[in-house]
DNA sequence: TGTACATCAGTGAACGCGCGTTCACTGATGTAC
DNA sequence: TGTACATCAGTGAACGCGCGTTCACTGATGTAC
């Protein structure tokens, strides 16, 4: 009925490894499908996979270590792509890289959504500033500031250097022009409400909403 | 050891109803701390309130209804409260309202977080066109489109009206002058990004980075 | 060339857990006659 | 004033479920002597 519940042969010796890949790419899927990554159990997984459960535990220490796993595959990959987006556009024209980067991300976001909640959302919370130090998410916001940069703004000296670094106040007051970074940040957290919010609320479907908004978003940033 | 396990003497006749708020708070209370409406479970809130958890069943269906009975109660307290912000400032400071409001969102959204997620989480995503029609979220954007009209802007005739209608293109390309509607997704979508992330990541912990980055959002928005 | 042993890849059965929900019930309070 | 009955508020025990994880194991492949 189910198809073949015990075909599986085990792999050669030293291709132990072979398994994991497949786990994490079982996973991934489940995930995609789901949604969720409360929802992805490793009974689940290894189903999809065609084993017993114990033996993910032969690659993965826990379903912690296998979450952990998968989300930094995802952040390395969105990261690496996102920066690629800006990178394909001609040097002279900084503004129309950023909108690329900022449409891209929008449209990653609503087409990948189970991935964007694997790095984005509430459940992968970062608890401690210890684990934050080195958080992909760094690599991200520096990605964004570093657009508006190339547009013509200046880069803050440090941003995340020692915690409780003194800020001149100018940065704290609305300034008389805001940094790239602040500007960057503006752009991603505009940009993750306007896809958090769509996914959750189908509301104003027409097609071209989020170029849209995207847009708008980047010429208010762009403005001033 | 546990307290008085079985102390309960059932309310008096005709009372049965002040269960059925005990419930509710309990919920609530449970929530504020689990953060996640997913992990609410209908044993604990049994537990919580000091019944056995089939009582809960006599008033209500199952879990789903006990959860959607949170959401409305913590959406029309919600929506309630930010117009009340907003009508408390004079009516000749229409800006100041506006920078009140956000600021106020903000706060909710980073002291509340369970409640904010209830409302705007992922999990409560709208399914169908059918169960948005009536849906309490559309009150929040027409709260925020109003409070940017009376700063002067220009309310579309009917942003939710009939599925389809055409829109002058000028109201999807980047317009000479936004609408308060828009305006107004920009504003929501802009403070969820901004609250959602900052719930997520601690980054930049400085106590006034909300403030700043909710203030920098709305004069973006006001400007043009 | 044989054989004892180590290592590898993976499994089957079981554990204890908390869950949503159902069922038949208990005991107090009200009502009809 | 009594009594049979209806209604109300709430319970105890059990159901079947999927879960993460542990345990002792199987069987194939390599290695030392």
């Amino acid at each position: 009925m189910a198809g073949e519940p015990k075909a599986r042969t085990p792999n050669r010796w030293g291709e132990g490894g072979k398994l994991r890949e497949e786990i994490l790419l079982a996973a991934e899927r489940l995930l995609g499908e789901t949604g969720r990554e409360e929802a992805l159990s490793l009974r689940a997984v290894a189903r999809e996979v065609g084993i017993a459960p114990p033996s993910i535990y032969l690659h993965f220490k826990d379903r912690a270590e296998l979450v952990a796993t998968l989300m930094e595959k995802a952040y390395g990959e969105f990261i690496a792509e996102l920066r690629a987006v800006g990178e394909r556009h001609p040097a002279n024209d900084p503004e129309g890289a950023l909108r690329a980067m900022a449409l891209w991300y929008g449209r990653f976001a609503l087409e990948n959504p189970a991935r964007y909640r694997l790095m984005f959302g509430v459940e992968q919370a970062v608890q401690s500033r210890e684990r934050f130090a080195g958080h992909p998410v760094m690599k991200l916001i520096d990605v964004w500031a570093r657009a508006f940069a190339a547009c013509g703004y200046e880069l803050e000296p440090d941003p995340f250097g020692a915690p409780g670094t003194p800020r001149t106040r100018s940065a704290c007051v609305t300034p008389a022009r805001m940094s790239a970074d602040r500007r960057g940040a503006l752009l991603w957290t505009g940009l993750h409400g306007i896809t958090t919010l769509r996914v959750t609320m189908p509301v104003q479907q027409s097609p071209d909403h989020l170029p849209t908004l995207a847009n708008d978003l980047v010429s208010a940033l762009l403005a001033g």
